[in-house]
DNA sequence: GATGAATGAGAATTCATTCAT
DNA sequence: GATGAATGAATTCTCATTCAT
């Protein structure tokens, strides 16, 4: 770990700091690269190019998080405990780097499309957990991909008020109501 | 003289096709006035930019939908069935008009923040019925900037999830599921 | 005079106060149309082109006032009241239409060129005026051209110093200095 | 690593070439590129754009010229003395570079508003000093801006009558006649 | 590795002018 | 005569990328 570690590092942090605050269409390699105290030519050293930073920035954390899941999930017992441990999961991780989070979630529209199609994300890696809690009968059987769905939106959403302002504080503080609500909502059943 | 309305109604729908298509920042002025048989000029007769076109697709349609909302859930009789009546219209938007709704859901995070502090959202509508549930005894009382959270994102991302073909077909079919799942989120107690 | 001259009247007015406020590129036929109350195209009933709307408005008056001052000079008798009369006249046309003053002013060096080669100018009229009085003995014999200048120079410069507000007021009250003065100019011997 | 020295030197050679030829406004970005040989892009790297380009080629060489005007009036001994050398460096600043003075010329009436309060013109200059030996009884007594409009109109419309080509040759040869006929100015009474 | 000047291909936008109504 | 929508070329400016130093 030398000079240029470091310097990509700090190319990286930067990059995300004003993609989220500005957009990344609208953020300069040359802002990216003032931000981080290098020339603009420096950029290349460390990233093919503009789209390259930005797709690498994204898949890496995205998949990177589905890893951290998936690990989560395996280590705890029965479908109930799975679930609740990942929600936690996402919860930290939204708490820990709202940077972070961010950059995710308003980079995910442009940058899902690259997703290469052996790669897991963190919705196959929901998505298998309760379809195995479904064969397990541990979870009524429904659509694994819906349930996947309507879990990961129930907390996601909640997150993404948060990002906006309508919700003030952190996330963590509502994992123990998310949880139960997205237990409450695998168990539910259709009204009609 | 010529009648610019037409025009202006072409320049919106081809616009609003690209933009899903391609993304905002990706797509040109000269693209959409070619997309819409026109030439590049002619746009500044109608929007006074690119920037107001995107916002007004967004506002106009986004607050739209909000009143839309808002109409039905005045009609309906009880908390359960105003959210059931808001969840299908949700549905029923979404099936109506893809590229509609592709756009809002693509562009929301660049254009949320010009959204005027008086005018009502979507979200805005959803807690606030939610809120008046609570009060009415008909909904177990907690925050419902949060209830509102959970309920949209149940919808929004299975509705994302077809978007992404990760789901097939169309969301009405999922309406009566997600409206017992919504339901079943409201009653949930908290696991600790 | 019907309609059509009221309108060119109208469009001719607001042309030369908007040149003079903004500068004649920096004003688009657009804002001429709006300031005067009529539709875009209306100006090229009048018209050919925005050159031409600008030339005759230059060469027009430019032309006008040199005839005044031909006038003038050719009513009053001997050198010296002739002078008089000229610098008491470009008093009167500087105080009496500031916005024209200004326009010709500001145009001058891009409109000069177009005077074509038969017509007089106020430069010409002066220095014709001054060579017949140097033939006639009453003012001392110098190049003409050079004398001319001098003269316009003496007065002109001091109109361009209440433009740019270094000087206060009208001009007229400086006539009696400026006449004196040019006066002075025409009867002095060179240093060396 | 280039040394942009030498294409800033260029752009603003060119630049100005092409002001005084074709006038501001009609000249475009492109074209001063292409006339110092660079891209169109390169400009943007040494100006921050075209208006900038213009007033700093403006105000530059115009309070430059007013302080070699302010270091020769502050080494000549007695206001006539002064007056003279202002007069001769006029005409050498004439003669040495007419495209410097024609940019001046002609851009004057756009720039002038953007000269700083602080900083002073050359008008400024010339008028402190015929207001110092109006003080010291040197000159006598009267309104010092008015006597420097008159003064400098006598010399630029001379310098003026040049550019115009209704005056042969260069300016030097007139500065005996020019500062003679400006001390007699000075020295004039009013008629009435 | 780093620098930042230079490139060159667009991008948004303006605007004089035309023309169908 | 008037209107204002439409044209299309031109303009300023941006920006990812290259490359001489």
């Amino acid at each position: 770990m030398r000079d240029g570690t470091e310097t990509r590092a700090r190319l990286e942090r930067e990059a995300m700091r004003l993609f989220v605050e500005q957009g990344v269409a609208e953020t300069s390699i040359r802002e990216v690269a003032r931000a981080a105290g290098v020339a603009e030519g420096a950029m290349y050293r460390h990233f093919v190019g503009k789209d390259e930073l930005v797709a690498s920035l994204f898949l890496g954390h995205y998949l990177k998080f589905a890893r951290a899941l998936d690990r989560l999930q395996a280590a705890a017992p029965g479908a109930r405990a799975k679930l609740d441990a990942m929600i936690r999961e996402f919860c930290r991780f939204f708490d820990d780097d709202p940077v972070l989070f961010r950059f995710l979630l308003f980079a995910q529209h442009r940058q899902l499309a690259k997703v290469s199609a052996g790669a897991a994300t963190p919705v196959d890696v929901i998505r298998d957990t309760l379809a195995r809690g479904m064969r397990a009968g541990e979870i009524p059987k429904a659509d694994a991909e819906v349930a996947a769905a309507m879990v990961i939106g129930l907390v996601l959403q909640v997150a993404t008020s948060i990002v906006y302002g309508r919700i003030r504080g952190r996330l963590m503080p509502h994992a123990g109501r998310l949880s139960a609500a997205a237990w409450a909502v695998l168990s539910a059943k259709p009204a009609r």
